[in-house]
DNA sequence: CTGCATCCTACACGATACTG
DNA sequence: CAGTATCGTGTAGGATGCAG
């Protein structure tokens, strides 16, 4: 087992990979919360903001920005007297969101279990004066 | 100290999102690299550092520690005169690791189309003076 | 309802130097 | 080889207030 991983590695030498590129894109705290939350259809920018709870205006304006910019998102508005915008996913993001709903599942999976590592790890370590 | 996590809000709402967990587990420049790096079996210090490329070894250093600390990483360190340490993956890790090559191949896919529609945003952003 | 402007803090990351 | 220590920077993100 070695040879057909090295072009994993070379795949991750420089900026251009296609790694740092998903993650600047994916990066942030909201993004994936985000593509997840408008995953099921157009959705209006306030109910985005109760939906992912905890997400401040600003953020959630900037990381739709983002979306959009790269073609994540769509963003519909309607020139109404209250204005109404609705967002919904592009393609290429719904099958991003494929992705996402695996990792959030990953997560739902292993939560206590890295709880538990999280503990153990900073138990031993305060055990250690040396690592204090 | 691990205080200040303001980042995950710590437990007030964690049930509620579980999205932001792994958000905050593979957040970051180079977790993703590292994990996919280190998938392959026990991968030591310098090779991850060469294989990554573009990281610093502090960078390394300290994801390596904080994926170790959530129990996805082994770091098993051979006390022989020229300390040798490898880094394998968890079984968990690895199914983590499945979900980001999803994402890593989602990224390749559309790279291409996701440059597009940058430029094509900015350009649309540009043509508008009163965006000035 | 949807968003932008401003201010401010925290932290991720980088560069460099030192060490066992 | 595999770190650690320190300093400096950029920027993500939070709080608040104003606006079409």
């Amino acid at each position: 087992m070695s040879r057909s991983h090295t072009r994993v590695a070379e795949a991750v030498k420089d900026e251009a990979c296609p790694v740092t590129e998903v993650l600047d894109r994916v990066a942030g705290k909201w993004s994936i919360g985000i593509l997840i939350a408008a995953a099921h259809g157009p959705v209006r920018f306030t109910e985005l903001e109760r939906a992912i709870k905890g997400i401040s205006r600003r953020m959630l304006t900037l990381n739709l920005r983002r979306l959009e910019r790269d073609g994540l998102l769509i963003r519909t508005v309607h020139p109404t007297v209250p204005p109404k915008v609705e967002n919904r996913l592009t393609p290429m993001a719904r099958e991003l969101h494929d992705s996402l709903t695996g990792l959030v599942g990953w997560a739902e999976r292993h939560r206590s279990t890295i709880a538990a590592a999280r503990v153990a790890y900073d138990t031993a370590a305060e055990q250690r004066p040396d690592t204090d």
